[in-house]
DNA sequence: GTTATTGTTAATATTATACTTACATCAAGA
DNA sequence: TCTTGATGTAAGTATAATATTAACAATAAC
């Protein structure tokens, strides 16, 4: 498949909204930055908000930060938009028949499940402010390269 | 898209080997209890090779592991059949125009590193023999519940 | 009221992956 | 040596998760 670039555009969005105070905040003119278009923005958006991360109301384009962004870390958006989805999946399509195929997937689970945890341990220690910060730092180093 | 089992199934393959010393090794054999096809288990018996944990010639349907189950991590069989592919994916398509949009997801980009360094330090201490014993202590289980 | 925008849903397009097919090559045994 | 059965590889097709697009009722601001 296509593979998913939700957890990257939804701080994309995120730190679009903090860096663009006085801008224009619309699901159009935050599209163009992504280059996407507006509706795909807008469900990125309902994910951010169904997770409690983003404030905004219907017909009004001023959305902003739940929290500050020190209090949002990228597991708290990798949950938002993605969900449950897992980083590794099982094959849970195996012969029923064969013992060795089910058992097998089962005890991987186990495994797998602790991968997931190592991961999500380690998006939960990154917040929104630490990829701000180094945007940051690449912004200035660029200018010193002038 | 369909989202990848490769891990899943390569690991399949290998424990198959192991558990089935004295029947068919065929790619036919393993394909049944994975439920594909054989096409499917060779091109994945073929990465297997390339990253060295498995050994088997053509013609010749005695497939055996390169290494002790012990010394198969979860890592080496991900880097054998999934490559340099990651678990998160940024978005590379934003407008570059924007400056905002490119350097934001440069600096993400870091971030998901850290993420993914964590997620292949676990997968580096499971073993092959770790999945096989949970296995076995998944079959003792089953038979005193009868 | 008028306008612009949102939030949501449904339909379509895209594309990484699984799956299938085909075939030259090789091992093993009669 | 010849036949058989299997492999390894490559090319083409199908599947399905995702992105994209389009449409529209509902809302806010003026």
């Amino acid at each position: 498949m296509k593979y998913s670039t939700k957890v990257s555009d939804a701080v994309h969005i995120l730190a679009f909204i903090v860096l663009n105070p006085k801008g224009s905040l619309s699901s159009d003119s935050i599209a163009e930055s992504i280059r996407t278009n507006p509706g795909c923005v807008r469900q990125l958006m309902s994910g951010l908000r169904r997770g409690g991360l983003l404030l905004s109301v219907k017909g009004h384009p001023k959305p902003s930060l739940a929290r500050d962004p020190s209090a949002i870390t990228l597991l708290d958006v990798y949950k938002a938009v993605e969900g449950e989805k897992p980083l590794l999946h099982l094959d849970t399509h195996t012969n029923p028949e064969c013992g060795v195929g089910v058992q097998i997937q089962l005890s991987l689970q186990d495994y797998f499940n602790q991968i997931q945890q190592r991961a999500e341990e380690a998006m939960q220690t990154i917040t929104l402010a630490d990829v701000l910060e180094r945007y940051q730092e690449r912004l200035t180093l660029l200018e010193t390269e002038l």
